[in-house]
DNA sequence: TATAATCATAAACATTCTGTTCATTATTAT
DNA sequence: ATAATAATGAACAGAATGTTTATGATTATA
């Protein structure tokens, strides 16, 4: 994402200090005032670096939350990409496709403050469209696997883009509203109102065991 | 929304005046350089107006913007009040649930370009937010009246949301991909890919022919 | 450990936008 | 006709952005 990582020459301490020490200033900031309220100022003093420095290695305010965000999605990613062989190797694809969800909420319900901060004002924007992005790429990878070049009813490209967005879209809502059910029942919800119709669009009827609240 | 419009007074024509002179302009503007980077004296300079007039009016740009949306979003409001009395009086929901989902799809084609404009930057959040609400409100309104307080198997709300977050979601997906479908094939699609689930979540097993495709 | 390269810094600056105040003029409803 | 209200422009204070420059500090590396 930043383009000081040529080659061999490991990055200079002092650059990865002073990142680190920009990201983890404006996470803190943003759990106390929200993205909007945050000013470069507010992020340098925090960090304890000098204004001029930002600048040094940030073109504003947004890339480095970029940054950040994305930070925090590979965490889940890297979390959801353990999961791809074990769902191959199964013949039904319904049990396994329930995992990834149950850690979108689980994640969500552990990091709810920071979720919540970054959901309102601007960065609500930025947040969303990023990890709505990720989100559909991954989709759309899983089910490529899964279906290994089958006919599709609908589009691949939309359904992906359907489930992320409901998702993502549940997601908010759930964190906005304060979490009135627990991680995994909205996991449980969430999939009994996606899966049948994804299923549909897959082309194939589900299998039964697939389709059941639990 | 605004607050000087108390009793049979007649708004000051100069009120109407410049409010719909204000309203225009930002829109115009969004079109032109999208909403984030319109200032508030861009917009009094194309309205003709002094830009201490504005703060007469409105207490920032964001102000102005969501009156604005709320304008456009009563235009589809309006449309989709006349259908609720037709689809209650139908025993089968599935066909007329389809003609709210084919009016936003139509209505978005329509005003593709300020659509689009809107949904960039700050301003798509606040857009996005706002419909969804609005849609959510709709959906729940809807879902009650069809129901008369049966038993659903999922809370309404949480069918609600999901329904309201799905529909905006493809919607701006469809959008920002430069509408690759048309619209009524973009409703057909994601009827297809939401309504299974919403109908098992209301707790019956859906009537066959509201489930086919066309 | 010497040193050349690189990074961090503070101060100063120009710029842009915001939101408010105030005295004056224009328009409106009645 | 006139009292009430809206619109105006100028001026202002303040906040934040992003850049420049000269200087000091830290780092990798040999």
């Amino acid at each position: 994402m930043t383009e000081t990582q040529s080659a061999l020459p490991r990055q200079d301490r002092r650059i990865s200090r002073t990142r680190r020490q920009l990201r983890e200033a404006l996470m803190a900031l943003i759990l106390e005032k929200g993205y909007d309220a945050v000013t470069v100022e507010d992020i340098t003093a925090r960090a304890d670096v000098g204004r001029t420095t930002f600048y040094l290695h940030y073109r504003d305010k947004e890339h480095l939350f970029l940054e950040s965000i994305t930070q925090i999605a590979d965490e889940l990613a890297a979390q959801m990409v353990a999961l791809f062989p074990q769902a191959l190797s199964e013949d039904q694809m319904g049990d396994h496709a329930m995992r990834p969800i149950l850690l979108v909420f689980r994640h969500a319900a552990e990091n709810a403050d920071l979720y919540r901060a970054m959901m309102r004002g601007e960065g609500g924007l930025i947040a969303t469209n990023r990890l709505r992005e990720l989100t559909a790429g991954y989709a759309l990878q899983f089910m490529e696997l899964f279906l290994r070049g089958a006919r599709t009813a609908l589009p691949l490209e939309v359904v992906a883009s359907y489930f992320a967005a409901s998702l993502l879209g549940t997601l908010t809502w759930w964190l906005e509203a304060g979490m009135p059910y627990p991680p995994d029942e909205m996991a449980v919800m969430f999939r009994r109102l996606a899966m049948r119709g994804v299923w549909e669009a897959l082309g194939g009827a589900p299998p039964p065991s697939a389709l059941e609240t639990r």
